[in-house]
DNA sequence: AACGAGCTCGGGTACGTACCCGTAAATATA
DNA sequence: TATATTTACGGGTACGTACCCGAGCTCGTT
């Protein structure tokens, strides 16, 4: 590198207080050992010096391995969503590995908010120095964000966001917006009544949830186009449960011409709709799963929205690198492109 | 560093090899003076154990420092739209600068295709790693992207992107989804007569220019939306040309609601209102330009579509060191969010 | 006064890579 | 054959920081 620049390091701050370098290396780390005057007056001159560590040669040194965690749901059988942000967060591991990161895993059930609880309880346990966490039950991830926040540990939030929490960066979709762009899509396919049914299906009625209907409803507010909107929430997930809401509520309202289903589980209702032979109502959903593909491509569901999930996992994992590591700034939130898939472009989709 | 994770240095393959860690050097930078026998022995240890260089030390041994190249419009008194680019890019260059990173800065003029040339010549004479660029002229950027490519230096785009050209990147808006935006905005003023006009004032027709027309131009096609679009081309920028064209366009379409102008001058649109009291014409631009606020408080433009300009600059230069220092991956497209400035937020935008 | 505990501090080595300098061997030139 | 030149390689130091291993010093205790 370079020396005509003029860049000051622990040996020219050594050098004027007429110390070694290890006692400027205590007093930087304040770790014990220096008297209070010594100490004040290294830590004059790397004011005056406006000291900035070579972040490089720092990690070379070190012997200490930086250990990071992420905090995620399981992969299930019900859905296969989170196999892609694992992956892209492999991707991130195994390139950082060789500086001395080392990553733990801990998966929750998306049923069971106890195992939520259960994981970030075992985490707390371990020392990390930065968490990936899908924030998926609000209240418990508050909780958990407070917990990391007095140890001073940073966090990276995935896939939603928890507005008004302490957080080193969002990456993820724009929840609002994803709503929006499905309602946008799904005016292509209504033709005369302007009915259309939105339905969630999930255990918990969690953040994400909200922040889609509440985009889906503006676009049709913003656009003052009349539509009346039914909606039901599933609660329970097996296929039995969702065949018979679905029934009802089709019965109760013979004239539906779309739906939209406000997460991943859009397969659940495709497979209904194909039972049921009801391919005249157009379907609209989230997510690259096979799944969802495969009825993608089979026609019963007319539009995917997706946010490369993949992608999430491995920016996610770098942001905390960047931060812990390169002590580089991160940028506060990160949205995920919408992706619209169809039939005809799934094929070349990067999930 | 830890040590248990397998991990293999030049150390391990020199020892592998026989040979002394020089040579091993030697090979890994094609340098002379290795004989093809021991150096096809090391290439093939190298393969083996999968070597990955560990960019931490090597950065911090290397004595050379890495020159990066910027390529930008000049501040003119025209427009300041480029103090913000400027701006980001030393706010990177000072982050960078203590692990070796020099940054040349070449400036041209936007009314004038041979200071881009020149400056591009200028540029190609140094050795530099990698550029950024601002590619306002397709032609003459097409060829100095060829120079570069032949060069093998990386080159990262912001604020306009040349598609089908080889790049590391490109930050900086959609443009099409810009003018599609900036449609959408517009129709909020739209009354009775649906008629507007687009100016485009520029001594050269962009590329930029082109894609937010037709965005522009898509919104109302998507949204069959039937809506009388008048345009003209002000190729002088000085603002008797602009008050002289718009008087005459003016005259002739007396019925005009509205008024979009496809970059930052839309500042001269407004004092041209404001002289001659069409306050009743809306209009919208681009741009967080000082005289453009002022006209937007004034209550003369409606909305400003901005794009972040300042940390385009930040993240264009952060993205060619992160390629050639870090060698991480650099993500091809990043978009900056369609901000929407009006009267009211604008106080509060980061530009 | 002798001793040890505790505090303050410095020397020196290591991290993984880059590269300078020197040298022995191989080859060319006389 | 003697000498010059080239080729092929190794030793060793440096980059800026972390941290181990002590050394000296002060002060209280006996």
């Amino acid at each position: 590198m370079k020396k005509d620049t003029t860049y000051y390091g622990v040996k020219e701050i050594a050098r004027r207080a007429n110390v070694s370098i290890a006692t400027v290396d205590r007093v930087i780390h304040n770790r014990t050992g220096v008297s209070e005057k010594t100490k004040r007056k290294i830590n004059d001159i790397i004011k005056e010096l406006d000291y900035q560590p070579n972040i490089l040669a720092s990690r070379l040194a070190s012997r200490k391995i930086i250990t990071l965690a992420v905090l995620i749901p399981r992969v299930s059988e019900e859905t296969d969503f989170w196999e892609a942000p694992l992956r892209g967060i492999k991707r991130a591991e195994s390139e950082i590995k060789k500086y001395g990161i080392e990553v733990l895993h801990y998966f929750f059930d998306l049923n069971d908010k106890n195992s939520f609880e259960e994981q970030a309880r075992k985490l707390l346990k371990e020392d990390v120095q930065g968490v990936l966490l899908s924030p998926s039950f609000i209240e418990e991830s508050k909780e958990f964000v407070q917990a990391c926040h007095t140890k001073k540990i940073p966090l990276a939030f995935i896939d939603s966001d928890l507005p008004g929490q302490d957080n080193l960066c969002y990456i993820g979709p724009h929840l609002f917006h994803s709503g929006y762009v499905s309602a946008k899509l799904l005016t292509y396919r209504l033709k005369e009544n302007h009915k259309v049914l939105v339905v969630n299906i999930s255990k918990e009625i969690d953040y994400n949830y909200q922040q889609i209907e509440k985009g889906f409803r503006s676009y049709f507010t913003d656009h003052n186009q009349p539509c009346e909107i039914v909606r039901i929430d599933i609660a329970d997930t097996d296929n039995l449960s969702v065949t018979n809401a679905l029934t009802r509520v089709l019965h109760e309202h013979k004239d539906l011409e779309a739906i939209f289903v406000t997460n991943s589980r859009v397969f659940a209702v495709a497979s209904f709709l194909k039972k049921s032979k009801r391919t005249d109502i157009s379907l609209i959903g989230f997510d690259f799963l096979k799944e969802n593909i495969n009825y993608l491509n089979e026609g019963l569901i007319d539009f995917l929205i997706c946010h490369k999930p993949e992608e999430q996992g491995y920016r996610g994992l770098m942001a905390l690198y960047q931060k812990l590591v390169l002590g580089a700034p991160v940028e506060k939130v990160h949205f995920m492109p919408i992706d619209i898939i169809t039939r005809e472009n799934q094929a070349f989709y990067q999930n």
